[in-house]
DNA sequence: CTATCATATCAATATATATTGATATAAATT
DNA sequence: AATTTATATCAATATATATTGATATGATAG
């Protein structure tokens, strides 16, 4: 008989996509990324201005965590303004501390 | 000016140290290693019983993790026995609450 | 001493992800 | 219309990580 963590489907459903959302998280410069973007929306131009990397990798970073969810956008004349999207993070958060809270 | 999330060193090589943590956690296998490990130590061999990788890989897993800290290992008689380390996924997680706390 | 069991290591390969450079798009400005 | 600004996309490359197969190690059993 196997373990549950590993015979049950809907864990095993789960840990996929708690891995996933963990490696997109685990980017220093994503994380950098959400970081700016407590505060509120922000332009690519700002989050360019901040990080130490090239307009087009920024975008690509976007894209991961849009992809995820994590993030949302608005487009403004000419610029396009990024946000967190405080639903994924809160299914991610609860994803999380459900997975740690046996380990203290 | 830039902003704190890119500017303050300490918080730079936090988010370094919690990138890498999320690699690390951020692979199905090892969560579910991780999870098996919860309900106390474990040998190898009964990981190796309870997910579908060869024992070789199983073994690399288990290096990625112990080089974290995440889990330690004890070795008795032919086997060796892994448990977490309840300290280290403390520390990851206040620095994980830490980071999430302002999305919500 | 030889065989077996449990685990680890290593080199080779495969796959995933990040980075770069060039270019495209779309809107605004001149 | 031509140029500039803001952003995205794409192909090529680089780097990181996962997987496989073969073998090593170290302990015990026969």
């Amino acid at each position: 008989m196997k373990h549950l963590c590993c015979s049950n489907k809907e864990l095993t459903k789960e840990f996929a996509d708690l891995a996933k959302f963990l490696r997109v998280a685990g980017e220093d410069n994503r994380l950098k990324i959400l970081c700016i973007l407590k505060d509120g929306e922000h332009c690519v131009c700002e989050i360019v201005d901040n990080l130490d990397l090239p307009q087009n990798l920024i975008s690509t970073h976007l894209k991961a965590l849009k992809e995820l969810k994590l993030v949302e956008s608005r487009k403004e004349w000419k610029k396009v303004y990024y946000s967190v999207n405080k639903k994924t993070f809160k299914k991610y958060n609860s994803l999380l501390t459900n997975f740690l809270k046996n380990y203290e």
